[in-house]
DNA sequence: GGCAACCAGATTGTTAACAATCCTGTGAGC
DNA sequence: GCTCACAGGATTGTTAACAATCTGGTTGCC
């Protein structure tokens, strides 16, 4: 307790008891992916502990786990930052999402119950409203929950658990990309065709569907990459 | 000191100097990895102390690194094991293995230099020697050599990190598979198919025929699966 | 005026002690 | 004879202090 009413820091910190490993884990993780770190920015020991009301030990543990995960990197004596992912790496996360979400696509087609069906079809739809009313965000969190879906459905641990860890790498570039111009429209009938060839049973359509879909993505970052350098 | 000629524990330990996280990690994941320790086996802290001579925290942080690794299972208050393997876990990896090294032999395809192809043909002719000559030890070891040297030559950070988690998880089962009557006879001739395809540099035949292998060796391990069944 | 050595502050890495929890063996009671 | 409760030992989790290293600024010298 002693002094409890200190100003709390900037950041949606925990509220007040004393907070776990785990806790520190996902308040850090969170930060970095909602882009409250930039890449390359430090993140001293001293700050989290006081920011999350952990112990060091606490803070130094998650971070290490977090540096296992990839989004953060340290070097001896010299403390641990957010690690910046660079456009050439995002393509290579996305390529390896695209086989990854292919297999799951491919597993989720032959199980899909027509429960599972029916809330494929219903994303499917909140997407198309998105794209039509123009409502980007909405349209990337969708985006998300569609291939959440197909990942729960064709229910691949080993799979999912790769595809978490490049997912909270790589998300910084998901926001990007749905900005370009035309985006959303291309992705939209991309997803479509997801869900479509999914719900049809057909698993080697649906892996091929889905392939396509990520590497259409990895032009389009290629495409970003090209309209940076231009300036 | 004190008395410095305690009798070393089986297994290989390190020499005598104080040793530092990355080691202790890599000799427990080894010892994993060679059977050293059983499935399900406790790893008590205090052994690992006195095994490599380093401190408790170091230990602690391998074995929370080894965790993340997905090789080791920990549970609240109740200390570290081996975490078990199942058939259908393994069926999993070699899944997702066969896809992200899909991946990679197609990358491979179209980046290897004739050197690289060199060497490729070169391992390609050990493992008919080994085969030939029935030295399943040999083959076993070279079939490794030839998967790790297309992800070499693919270059692709992202997918070798995640096939490195794959690989020291399903080890265990490399050995058993290659005792199957008759499989590494069919693994020669899909690893040939593998690095000619790679050689010519056709980058969808390569990653088909890499896909191919390795639900090969699901078909394998389902095999196994019935195999011990029936006992 | 510029450069190199040096010192102080801050930050990280490591070790050791303390506290909490769990497992095993023993004994009393039914 | 069997089950349940209980204590002792062992193992893990957590916290705190100590030591080593790095960073930035200052001073002295050329």
């Amino acid at each position: 307790m002693t002094a409890g009413g200190e100003t709390a820091p900037s950041g949606t910190p925990t509220d007040s008891a004393s907070t776990t490993v785990a806790e520190v884990v996902i308040a850090v993780r969170d930060g970095i992916m909602q882009g409250r770190y930039a890449p390359g920015q430090r993140l001293p020991e001293v700050d989290l502990v006081s920011l999350h009301r952990a112990s060091r030990g606490a803070v130094r543990t998650a971070l290490a786990q977090l540096e296992n995960e990839g989004i953060v990197e340290r070097e001896h004596n010299r403390g641990a930052r957010v690690r910046p992912i660079s456009l050439d790496e995002a393509v290579e996360i996305t390529e390896a999402r695209a086989v990854l979400e292919g297999l799951c696509a491919a597993k989720a087609a032959v199980r899909a119950t027509s429960g599972d069906r029916d809330r494929l079809r219903e994303l499917g739809a909140e997407l198309t409203v998105a794209v039509e009313s123009g409502d980007i965000m909405t349209y990337s969190k969708v985006n998300q929950l569609v291939h959440h879906a197909v990942r729960d459905i064709a229910a691949h641990t080993t799979a999912g658990t790769l595809l978490d860890r490049l997912r909270t790498q790589s998300v910084r570039y998901h926001y990007t990309v749905a900005l370009l111009p035309g985006r959303p429209s291309v992705g939209l009938r991309e997803h479509l065709d997801v869900i479509e060839t999914v719900c049809a049973g057909d698993a080697d359509l649906a892996e091929q569907t889905m392939h396509a879909h990520l590497l259409s993505v990895v032009s389009a970052l290629r495409q970003l990459d090209a309209s940076l350098h231009q300036w």
